[in-house]
DNA sequence: GATGAATGAGTATTCATTCAT
DNA sequence: CATGAATGAATACTCATTCAT
């Protein structure tokens, strides 16, 4: 890596690290992109080499926080437990640490499901990967004993994903209260699972 | 039923109808107060008589098109079919009807669900009413025998709900196409009920 | 006084009670004529039956509440003091009151000088009223010899009220602090008698 | 000055110029922002670089109009006439001048008294300043003789400063004809200087 | 006399984004 | 590569007042 790369990923690693405080402290809209361009150090058009738009931004910052997020909840799985405990152990690693920004997650959950055409592959993507990571969760759960293996692990995946995705957005949509969260995940994922987990 | 209290009947209906058809055709923030008050009828200032914000109306307009939606999907059903059918049934009424306005309902998956906290429990209201009569549908079913009487209808009519949410915020936030709505939909159900659904 | 007098008098008393307090603990403008009818316990269209606009209002509540803090102010008035100290004993006892209700004594030197021409007269009258008593009271000083008789009374009383108002505007738009309010209307005063006051 | 520098102070001045032709023509609340910026021939959000508020930009024209109006109205004055004579000398100049511009007159003096804090200091200052000035003609005035020396000039200088304010606002608030200005001036002058000016 | 439903005018300001330098 | 001055679109809501009942 030349010295004007390192320069690059430095400033964008700036710009990244800005936009999550500032939107975590202040919120999405409130943040101004001049405000981002200030806290990270660079001019208010500077930003515009890095990203198209301020979504575009915003898109950044969850890839990078949640992304990593979403890798430490599957490294943290055994995949010997019961299905509900494997699921549950990731789950709740994620919504621990979402409790712990609840302005950010907010906007997560708020802004980034109806996103500009140009993004929401973006989303779309980042969605199915991990999707697809809890359908190989579920095979290998067949494989050694713990599902019913004619369930289609595909749709059950999507399944479980919706439920914790309408569960979240009702969490921070203030809708629920923080405190029934997990049980109340526990117990979709159990009836969900209800009749296709073997002892 | 006084002339007064006709007349004030009447406005509502004007205006509520007049925001819908403004909704559905110019979309919720392009569509102004004032363009809601000519169309209906009245004065700019009326409005407020009736409402207490812009999202308050459009919440009015949800609960009296989706609500009629929904009780007519119910009585569409057949309590003897096959659980899934009978989901089907409802489930594809509605979303038929849906897709005649996708401006419309566009509006109501993307800004019903973060709305302002006096206009939260109008919303949530809204839907555990009619998650409730999927309980209760399914109770029926267990009644029936197409189901086991083990599992929670309560929870799994939250389960199917979701499902059918998470499917439709991401058909109208354009990630998923108009024609794969319906098989994604059964596909999600079938996998939801399985192991539960007797013959 | 017939019972319809009485009844008139007794809702004008509770309407000019009402925007007095209103006045005081909102501000003005914050201050809604909705409000105030019901503070007073009447209709919202019942209160142009008393009053022409809010700024009549306004004014009226103005006249009662200062014009008798005028009236007591002069009465404790001793005619051989020497005159600055006379003028220091009516003045001091009026910013006393008007400091307990710093907002309402805000409005009174904000809106009640530029009022609509309809008005004007009301508020040029209750001026021109108390302008001619400090005349009378010069007048006095000058038989009682505390005063050169040469100095035309009423542009000596103008003057001297000019310098009160200007301190008020001033004090009330936030420009000077409260304590030295006091001492900088007697150096007034003490400045604008200078040579023309008789030991 | 630079390029970049020229065309600034060149857009201010075309603000400054434009704000004031409009106040004067159409009043304060009724000149709209956006008519100011085309006036001056910019975008409507490029004003808010140069000004914080319509407040502020009004503040800027007074500034602008009203600082070199008594700056030349002070060097017109000849330091040995009578004291009086000094300043009806200058404040004729002033009063001509503002009847020439009866509305914009009229904004000076209604709006600018009652100033959000912001701009507080910025009008305090300027009447500082000129009062100040007229302080300094009273101590040339002792120096040649004109004035008793042991008046103080600062709370004098106040003094009159308060008469010509009072008057003003009384004149441009409709209570007193324009005709009645200077007349009523000059006898206030009188007395506040009687039995401290030295033939 | 009393009511209160109806009216409708009216605008400062922000901020994402661009592009000339 | 970087900058930051310039842009301009865009609107919900309040409330004093009236007048039909």
């Amino acid at each position: 890596m030349g010295l004007r790369e390192r320069n690059k990923a430095d400033k964008w690693r700036r710009i990244v690290d800005a936009a999550g405080r500032l939107f975590a402290s202040r919120g999405f809209e409130a943040t101004t992109t001049a405000a981002i361009a200030e806290e990270a150090g660079i001019g208010t058009g500077t930003l515009y080499l890095y990203v198209t738009s301020k979504e575009d931004l915003l898109l950044a910052v969850f890839r990078d926080e949640v992304g990593e997020l979403w890798d430490n909840a599957f490294a943290l799985i055994s995949p010997e437990a019961p299905v509900v405990e494997q699921l549950m152990t990731a789950f709740s690693h994620v919504t621990a640490y979402h409790e712990q920004e609840p302005e950010l997650t907010r906007i997560y959950f708020k802004e980034l499901m109806f996103v500009s055409p140009a993004m929401r592959s973006g989303v779309s993507e980042f969605m199915r990967h991990f999707i697809g990571r809890f359908a190989e969760l579920l095979d290998k759960a067949k494989a050694n004993g713990l599902l019913d293996p004619e369930v289609p692990s595909g749709t059950l995946a999507h399944n479980l994903w919706a439920q914790y995705y309408s569960l979240m957005q009702r969490r921070y949509a203030g809708s629920i209260e923080p405190e029934s969260l997990l049980p109340r995940l526990q117990r979709s994922f159990e009836v969900a699972l209800w009749g296709v987990t073997r002892p």
